[in-house]
DNA sequence: CTATTTGCAAAGTATTTGCCACCAT
DNA sequence: ATGGTGGCAAATACTTTGCAAATAG
């Protein structure tokens, strides 16, 4: 079964590369490609959107962020703290501002595959978010 | 907590309505709007690829069917038995063909307003789905 | 008969790709 | 030098919308 999943050649490191990073780590959540560039751009970079696309699929790709497609059809990405890069975990974002905070949970991994077994499926994967207000913008 | 979600005026009943639903009925799991669509021209059915999206939508509103987006950027929509209609529950979906089961996780459930009210957040919602093989696609 | 639904085609949005100039190694 | 990278613009793909004609109740 595909040991290497298709390896690309670890992208080499750049202005536009940085100025990427930096932005989503700015965010505290979720953003879309299109947020970062405009973001970017109003912070006086010279960036091309397409870049911005191509970095954050590089990272979504090396696991070192997350991606998470949003019902408008937008896919948006969260840097993940080097530490949490690849390891398993989901998160609990704030519907309002944004924010995002790493969650784990043992519980769901072994729900997931326990009622993937007892249905007879097997390369079980799964995809968990939770959604909510956070403190802050309950205060509102 | 929101009674009343923005109620549409329950559609009127008419072939091409029925139609949709009984082509998503036919298959077992989550299909794209252009996957209903390409399916009943090629059962000879005359109808618009803008009918069709408008039935899916009505679907997912009124809670007939479930909706769920995926990475290439597709709404896909599957229809919920009428008794699980509206009833909260999850699905696990065979990567492979399409096919979906309704499963419940109680286990999920809990776990997500436990991990909601440790971090403060509240007004809490999630989305689980798993993904595996299923085992006919196994055996292949 | 009247209001809703249909279907076509045009418009809109997010994302990808082709291609050439450019920069880090 | 030279091969990966950046930016622009054109190309894709999915979905939505405007509007006249067809249809349900």
């Amino acid at each position: 079964m595909t040991a290497s999943t298709s390896r690309s050649p670890a992208r080499r490191s750049t202005t536009q590369g940085k100025a990427v990073r930096e932005a989503l780590l700015a965010q505290q959540g979720f953003r879309s490609a299109q947020d970062v560039y405009a973001a970017l751009r109003a912070d006086g970079h010279k960036i091309g959107l397409s870049t911005v696309y191509r970095h954050l699929q590089s990272f979504a790709e090396e696991g070192t962020a997350d991606a998470i497609y949003n019902p408008d059809g937008e896919t948006t990405y969260r840097y993940c703290g080097d530490q949490a890069a690849g390891r398993h975990h989901h998160h609990l974002v704030c519907r309002d501002c944004g924010r995002a905070e790493e969650v784990e949970g043992r519980a769901v991994e072994r729900w997931a595959e326990e009622t993937a077994e007892k249905f007879g499926y097997t390369q079980v994967d799964h995809t968990v978010e939770v959604f909510g207000i956070c403190r802050a913008c309950a205060r509102k």
